[in-house]
DNA sequence: GTTGCGTATGATATCGATATCATGCACGGA
DNA sequence: TCCGTGCATGATATCGATATCATACGCAAC
């Protein structure tokens, strides 16, 4: 910058008034010098800006990359979120900085200006190990009144697969999935207050994998129990799909005998056979969100917790 | 650090030596020193050692975050690979800057030591947009002769594939994927040579989209067109599905009459009626590599492309 | 003429770390 | 006593930007 200045017969000052489009600078100078900056090649320093302003630019994104069956954020979603978070961060002139929870603790994390944490929703300990950073921090998943939190509405998402089957006429409604993580269980709380509403109490049958195999083994230990269903709600699409080839396999039909509907709307199960309904969150908004409510209050602004619509997708299980 | 100094009695300096481990300090100031910065929680501050070290200790990923269909990277396997490299970097005091293609014009993303560089497989074109950024990177994918590639070994796993349709007495191999992909091609490639070896010459079904409907459509035109063929090496596990269940309803056994090998083996893989067999990649390593790789590079030690060994899980496709 | 105001630019200090060169001191040998 | 040597520590300059306060100038009003 100070070579640039040289350059063009200025103070280093207004080269950076200029680069940074103040309005104290003559336009005719800011624009001589954005011209020239460019056509020299000039990079401007970062690390010597942040130091200078006492911010990083810096968010960092807490996640989980190891493969794993608890989790919520299956398949190709976390990465779409990131992208969310990443695309409204960049605009505004942010970074994205990425970590573990073990890699929480290196330097540049402490030093970002912001924290989203994703996919800790069964960890609230975890969540609130962070809370001593003193940094704002936004939280994806089940709204709680500690945190800033952004999800998706699982208790609407509960709700409509629970109108969906008393539109279908079915009365004895079983939920697989695992209510101590908290999305699951507001998924499970929006389903029985649905449900109550008109009389019914579904059957509960806990399952903490989200996998295929997970779903047929359920299916089995109900019908070993000789318990009465004709719809099931399953808290993740490998779950459903697991379920229906049990079913299947134990002969009841779907959706003749039992209605299943899964969770996540993920890609396969538009090809599955038969077509799996399921219930669809935004997860590219999600991430945006998220990334608006950590610059807010990075800029000091209060900010909420919030929930983003889910939609119900019927195909034809 | 400069109040760390005062209240400790020394000069600024000496804290800085001590803090990072320098044997310049007597090793009891160090320890000292250390602790007391511990007590009065010091936190380093990375713009300015960035600023005088002229490193920002930062490693750039570009990583497409859009859900898509041409992609080799599917489903969890791009946030393993990330996993890797997320903590092999941040055991050696870097961190991980993610961003797009779009975002990668960002001021923070210029100023990186190193750039890693995933996903981009078909747009070659990409790649070399970053080299003008002068910057250390690593590329995964199939190897060429421009950049420092890491990959799994595509050719290994057509050739393994390939031997074992050999094994199975199979002799009209067919081939489904997108050639024009590196990696895919690279998977043709050693599939290819394993089959001329034994005077065998597969069939190529071209298919862009790694969908479970395009591998269903894949075996459809196939049987239109009345071609013989007894096994089928489809590029992913996707591909792989949708032509099993193509098979079937066509009135064709799988593994009767037809071999089929998929590619990545997804969970959903072995879970899969039949369950399927596949090729599986390392990723969590590979994303171990492309870090160590960069670091290399960045501290001017010379890198070449590297592949990793993969692996056929036989299962019953 | 001078006072005041607005506009455009500049000088200097500063953010918090580290590299370089200098200094102080103890000790042993001549 | 003096000097060289090694060890521990310090003074100062520096990385590249921006905030703050100061300055220069033109122009209008009195």
């Amino acid at each position: 910058m100070a070579d640039l200045a040289k350059v063009a017969g200025v103070s280093k000052i207004t080269v950076s008034r200029a680069l940074s489009d103040s309005p104290l600078v003559n336009r005719e100078t800011r624009e001589r010098l954005q011209q020239l900056a460019h056509e020299l090649g000039y990079k401007l320093n970062v690390s010597a800006r942040n130091l200078r302003l006492r911010r990083s630019h810096t968010v960092a994104v807490i996640v989980e990359m190891k493969p794993s069956h608890d989790r919520t954020m299956f398949d190709p979603y976390p990465l779409v979120l990131l992208g969310g978070i990443s695309q409204e961060l960049t605009a505004h002139g942010y970074s994205v900085l990425l970590t573990t929870r073990q890699g929480a603790t290196a330097a540049a994390v402490q030093a970002a200006d912001g924290l989203i944490l994703l996919g800790q929703g069964s960890r609230q300990d975890a969540v609130r190990r962070f809370d001593k950073l003193g940094l704002p921090m936004v939280v994806w998943g089940a709204p709680g009144d500690e945190h800033v939190v952004v999800g998706s509405d699982n208790r609407q998402g509960g709700h409509a697969v629970a109108e969906h089957f008393i539109r279908l006429g079915r009365r004895n409604p079983v939920f697989v999935g695992n209510p101590n993580h908290p999305e699951i269980f507001e998924r499970l709380t929006g389903f029985v207050d649905a449900l109550t509403a008109h009389g019914i109490k579904p059957l509960l049958i806990r399952r903490d994998e989200f996998t295929l195999a997970s779903g047929t083994d359920a299916m089995h230990s109900l019908m070993d129990r000789g318990v009465p269903f004709d719809a099931v709600f399953a808290c993740s699409d490998l779950l459903a799909m697991g379920a229906i080839r049990a079913l299947n396999q134990l002969g009841r039909s779907v959706p003749g005998d039992v209605s299943v509907v899964g969770y996540d709307d993920m890609p396969l199960a538009a090809s599955f056979l038969p077509p799996l309904s399921s219930v669809r969150q935004d997860w590219q908004e999600g991430g945006t969100l998220l990334a608006r409510k950590v610059l807010a209050m990075i800029n000091d602004e209060p900010e909420q917790s919030e929930t983003l619509p889910v939609e119900l997708i019927v195909r034809e299980t």
